[in-house]
DNA sequence: TCTCACACCTTTGAAGTGG
DNA sequence: CCACTTCAAAGGTGTGAGA
């Protein structure tokens, strides 16, 4: 009964299909699931064909048993997972630091724009963070997702960004996991973090697992920390949500501000062959750029020469480090020496500042916000955000880590301390890395798990899948499973994971009737990610701060859970006063939740008018409690976990009225998950270590 | 606004070589 | 064996024409 994961149920999620609720066992996911893991495992798009019998599915669900595996094989699930424990409760305080973040705010003052096309771009700049403060033994999962960053579309007319009109409906969701994850604190912090195999595709049927985007649309990388040595503790573990407003950029399939373009060739070494000195290709573009342009690239190029002679031949050496970043520290021509655009960017009228203009037409947005979607609004307003003071209410906490304005500003480490936040850091931060600026985490605090509202729900799970059903009004449990490809992982992450076992029952999915296994049900080879587990996609509910009902309405662990849920909260706590954001669509940083303390940023909020979900706790329905009961956890630690669940559980509607939607879910699951076997392809990837 | 082929470049790992 | 070098393939860039 106890046994989070069989206990449970999710919510299906397919990108393809409608997304309705559905009741769910967990355990059908984790076992059907498990192939998954394999990064070798790549099923074609057309895949999903056989239907599956409705007694299979009607009968496995109820009996909380994956209708395709026997049940030696869930027995084996079962056994395995039994031995699972949740994190013991560390007194760890991570702090995180953007690397290379000068040359981010180069690009975000000029309004970074991250090239999206079919088969997947990379960022650039790479995502890169450095970590201190972790627990050394202990072991982290590292997480990344981009979420939207406003309800508009932009266009960039005359030289500037402008709101175009109302954003498109959202793309699926999906997390990456660092492929070195888990690993332990004391790994993460010898280097920096970088996630720069996160590849970015307008492909909405991409089936490599990349972060889907849409093209003229803004968006915030997140960064997430879980302390929790094995992916199967990813939905009991805490979360650490960290948000650095200089990485948002509007993605695009073609870049529209020459700037940006010339920044990036300047300091990407995969594009040295365009840089001036290369061949004719950029003599003919500079020939055509602007003069504002002009002066802005003879002034990198000066401020080039005075760290280093050539931008082309010897320069950004990219070197030998896997997750080297080009524009490291030292090797960014533009990263210390070159000035502030903002000098440039005055005399050439300045594009992106000008907050007349445009009017994100967003609904959500009482208030007509500033069109320039990379004006420092946002970091504005966290700034002016009332401080929290303690964080020792509730044990879960979420740090909503923001970026502690601009290097010059000390506001940053200031507000942390008043955070309550053990400063004792700090002095280790000043001392790491390249990185000296403050980036101070806002520790988001709950009180309790139970006071997410609908409105978070409703913000957060719609981030991804803005428009869709949700949740569940199933009674009892509300699904809230999410589908694999929403969770994208490099190959290998798991390897050394301790899934092992499950791998292994895996095996049994071969017996599995029929091989499909959606198209998003894949893990991806080379520089891919792989699709993230049903079971995991707790996790990623947590970490997008959804409060999720917990398995069969019982959750062993519901603080440290809940505690993610807190960062959606965050947004919530916002004072309405604050004017609906940019970020109004970020599940992140909306909501309302009034007893979150925040600090020292304020984040815009938009409260959701829906009433989507409605707290509730599920309960005795989720068809998948009974089978929890023999692999229950019996050492669980939160008995009381059901009472919690009680108060903060997210439910709607009525059970029975979509037990129908379903079920035909389910059966949609169904298809993705069979086939496995023939569709397994192994083929190794190779991931570099952190 | 998007897609694609393209040239140019870096990255990666296997193969070869020498100590 | 180990370290180093060489090489080729894979893959990451922006470009520019065409749709």
């Amino acid at each position: 009964m106890r046994d989070p994961v069989f206990t449970g149920t999710a919510m299906a999620y397919h990108p393809f299909h409608a997304h309705r609720p559905t009741d769910f066992p967990m355990s059908a996911f984790l076992a059907a699931a498990q192939p998954s893991f394999f990064p070798t495992l790549t099923l074609p798009p057309g895949a999903l064909t056989k239907p599956i019998p409705d007694h299979t599915l009607a009968g496995a669900a109820e009996a909380g048993l994956h209708p395709g595996l026997s049940h030696h094989h869930q027995a084996a699930h079962l056994r395995s997972l039994k031995t699972l424990e949740p994190e013991e409760e560390v007194d760890d305080d991570p702090k995180v630091t953007l690397e290379a973040k000068d040359l981010w705010d180069q690009f975000h003052k000029l309004g970074t724009e991250m090239v999206i096309t079919k088969s997947g771009r990379r960022m650039f700049p790479p995502f890169k963070v450095r970590i201190n403060g972790l627990d050394k033994k202990a072991k982290y999962i590292l997480l990344m997702d981009i979420v939207a960053a406003d309800d508009c579309r932009y266009k960039f007319h005359n030289s500037r960004w402008m709101v175009a009109g109302k954003a498109d409906p959202e793309m699926p969701k999906r997390m990456y996991i660092h492929p070195d994850s888990p690993a332990t604190g004391e790994q993460w912090m010898a280097k920096p973090v970088a996630f720069h195999k996160l590849k970015l595709t307008n492909n909405i049927s991409d089936k490599h697992g990349f972060t889907i985007l849409n093209s003229m649309h803004k968006y915030q990388p997140r960064f997430h920390i879980v302390r929790a040595n094995d992916i199967l503790k990813l939905p009991y573990s805490t979360f650490r949500t960290y948000v650095f407003p200089e990485t948002d950029f509007v993605a695009v399939t073609a870049y529209q501000n020459d700037k940006i373009t010339q920044l990036k060739i300047d300091n990407n070494p995969f594009a040295k062959g365009f840089r001036d000195t290369g061949n004719g290709r950029r003599e003919k573009r500079k020939q055509l750029t602007l003069p504002s342009l002009r002066m802005y690239e003879d002034q990198c190029k000066t401020d080039r020469e005075g760290a280093d002679s050539d931008a082309s031949s010897g320069e950004p050496t990219p070197g030998r480090d896997p997750v080297h970043s080009p524009m490291g520290t030292a090797s960014s021509p533009l990263q210390f020496s070159r000035p502030s655009r903002d000098n440039k960017m005055c005399s050439d009228s300045d594009p992106e500042l000008d907050p007349h203009e445009d009017l994100c037409p967003s609904s959500d947005s009482p208030a007509p916000e500033p069109l320039s979607p990379f004006s420092s609004r946002f970091e504005e307003r966290v700034r002016d955000r009332p401080v929290g003071p303690d964080k020792k209410e509730d044990s879960s906490t979420t740090t909503l880590g923001v970026r502690a304005l601009e290097k010059d500003k000390v506001e940053g480490r200031h507000v942390r301390k008043d955070a309550s936040e053990p400063s004792k850091k700090d002095s280790e931060m000043e001392g790491m890395g390249p990185s000296k600026e403050g980036y101070s985490p806002l520790m988001v605090q709950t009180e309790s798990p139970s006071h997410f509202s609908p409105s978070h729900l409703q913000s957060l799970a719609l981030s991804g899948l803005h428009g869709q059903q949700f949740f569940n009004p199933l009674s009892g449990s509300s699904p809230l499973l999410f589908h694999p490809g929403q969770f994208a992982m490099a190959p290998g992450a798991f390897s050394a994971m301790g899934m092992g076992h499950l791998l292994a029952s895996v095996s049994g999915v071969s017996g599995l009737e029929n091989g499909s296994l959606s198209a998003q049900l894949t893990a991806q080879g080379a520089g891919g990610a792989n699709p993230f587990p049903f079971h995991l996609s707790q996790h990623m509910l947590a970490s997008q701060g959804i409060p999720m009902p917990t398995f069969g309405g019982l959750f062993p662990y519901p603080y440290t859970y809940m505690a993610a849920a807190a960062a959606a909260a965050s947004a919530s706590a916002l004072p309405v006063s604050s004017t609906a954001g940019s970020l109004s669509r970020n599940p992140f940083l909306t909501g309302s939740r009034p007893r979150l303390r925040f600090n020292p940023y304020q984040l815009p909020v938009s409260i959701p008018s829906s009433s989507l979900l409605t707290n509730s706790l599920p309960g005795s329905l989720n068809p998948g409690s009974e089978s929890s009961k023999s692999g229950s956890r019996e050492t669980s630690p939160a008995p009381d976990h059901h009472n919690h669940k009680t108060t903060s559980g997210a439910r709607v509607g009525s059970p029975k009225a979509n037990m129908k939607d379903s079920i035909n879910e389910l059966q949609n699951i169904q298809r993705l998950v069979s086939g496995l076997e023939s569709q397994r392809d192994c083929s190794p990837s190779r991931e570099s270590p952190m």
